[in-house]
DNA sequence: CGCGGTGATACCTGCCGGGTATGACAGGGC
DNA sequence: GCCCTGTCATACCCGGCAGGTATCACCGCG
């Protein structure tokens, strides 16, 4: 009878995560760099010591069981938690000041944000008298979220209601309406102002689609990926897109932009882990506080 | 020349914590069950591995550097999130149902909270369709937190402004005042309303104080652990304390209980980690939302 | 009935996590 | 000054286990 472990190492958890994600131990197996067999027996090892079944095998395939999809979640945000231990130990460097490490912070911000704000905001952080260095890291549309859970940033720039702020602390900082961006000779482009359901139902410019974590609503109209391609597309009049008010700023003369009078107003937070208590955040935020 | 692994076990740590904790090696070393030399060869190991120096270990002593702190607050988290995810799989037990796992879940309440909430919401749930079992379980004053991070708990009743609900997902469910609780025989007791003003000074009754995550305010009242001992000191005439409005249902005949006009409005709100996906929580959730 | 592809089993080996014994070094009594 | 105590680091050894290779058992399919 071997003692009753209680407690799951890095290493099954990252194990599990492949073969739950690949549902294929081969393949798995690849991805993490070693040989099926070793990896079988640690996924077996780890069902018997949690003992709960984690996977159902049968021909031709492997299926996840409900303890197992919780133990994917579970599981990958304690690697994310892990991996984001190592990342912001490491950024601290060889800080060995006490009572609270000051250094380098990393804000992520979407690449297609309004560059005013942050302009602002770096600017008034920059002219504080004890400030530190500010690393942006542009990343895309719904990454924001994903980089402040494993360590890749301390801080971030997120716009509700894309992005979640559930799990985070945050600071509104402003509020913005929406506008259609129409292509600059359609009949739309003449009025004061539009509703959604104007801009929903065009039959010649189908609305444009971006991922939510990676995926795309179902619609008629083209998956837009980056911002030179969407304005490009609408350029062409082959579909119609909903901004926030600052995108403004990046529009060619071919765009015309109509106010919405009924989108939901899009508001810029800035946001970090819950649990963070690094004075250069602190400094940060209330920087940003007092924009 | 190794590998430069960026990965970190779960045992080291275990190992790290417990050595930032106790600031000794000896101490840790019992702590964990095992010998100190191992220890110490595994936290060299880890520093060289990260790069980064952790502790400060000088003559008489060891001091956490900047990054050790880090590591330190960082650490636990990963910790707990792995934790979480061993008890929520366990939890799931065989449930192999696809499409999100129904099951028991665990609610976390402090013993002192007022229970005619606490039945209304469960009655109110046991009498949905497809309700699943529900564990209560009561805890401290300030643990709820600590027990959603650990994965003991998959729910919580918390108590805004006393708890914080940073890093969870809520529902607000009511809101009410607070009273201040005073002997009976006392001047005070006969007047109408108090503001908080009026208690923080009276000379012969000093302030009752309870810990907030562990640890007392400074100040001269009593420090209170549990709800009996609290009213004991209150009939004493030892001391006068600030309570919700629904503490009144625990009230002797040797009290009073005064309403404070000024005092901040205590919010219950129903509280999960913010990434929960369970069907079992939600149908609950969606329940106390109606109440 | 072979054949390809799946995951499981058997068995071996080398590494490393952990143990004991001991060293280096700083303070603190007397 | 001395030794004694308490601290962490070093040296060395050993056993278990993580990982590899070879192979099996099973299923579906042409």
């Amino acid at each position: 009878m071997l003692p009753a472990v209680d407690t799951l190492e890095t290493r099954e958890l990252r194990y599990f995560v492949a073969v739950a994600e690949e549902l294929h131990f081969g393949r798995a197996a690849e991805r993490l760099g070693m040989a099926q067999p070793p990896l079988s027996r640690a996924i077996q090892q780890l069902e018997r010591r949690l003992g709960v079944c984690l996977l159902q095998r049968d021909r031709r395939g492997v299926r996840l069981t409900g303890a197992g999809e919780v133990l994917l979640h579970e599981g990958r945000a304690a690697l994310d938690a892990t991996a984001a231990a190592v990342r912001r130990t490491r950024r601290a460097g060889g800080d060995d000041s006490p009572g609270g490490p000051r250094g380098r912070l990393v804000l992520a911000v979407k690449a297609a944000a309004s560059h005013e704000l942050l302009r602002k905001l770096l600017d008034a952080y920059a002219a504080e008298p004890d400030s530190a260095e500010i690393e942006v890291l542009l990343c895309g549309m719904c990454e924001q979220e994903e980089l402040l859970r494993d360590g890749r940033a301390d801080v971030a720039l997120m716009h509700a209601p894309w992005n979640s702020l559930a799990g985070f602390d945050s600071e509104a900082l402003t509020t913005e309406g929406q506008v259609a961006v129409l292509p600059a000779g359609h009949p739309l482009a003449a009025r004061e102002t539009l509703s959604l359901a104007d801009v929903r139902d065009v039959p010649d410019l189908p609305l444009a689609r971006w991922p939510t974590h990676g995926t795309y609503a179902p619609g008629p109209g083209p998956e837009i990926h980056n911002q030179t391609q969407l304005a490009q597309l609408i350029a062409l009049g082959r579909t119609v897109a909903v901004v926030p008010d600052s995108a403004r700023s990046w529009l060619w003369t071919e765009h015309a932009a109509v106010p919405l009078t009924d989108a939901p107003p899009v508001v810029t937070h800035l946001a970090w882990p819950a649990h963070s208590r690094s004075l250069t955040l602190a400094g940060l935020v209330r920087t940003a506080a007092r924009l």
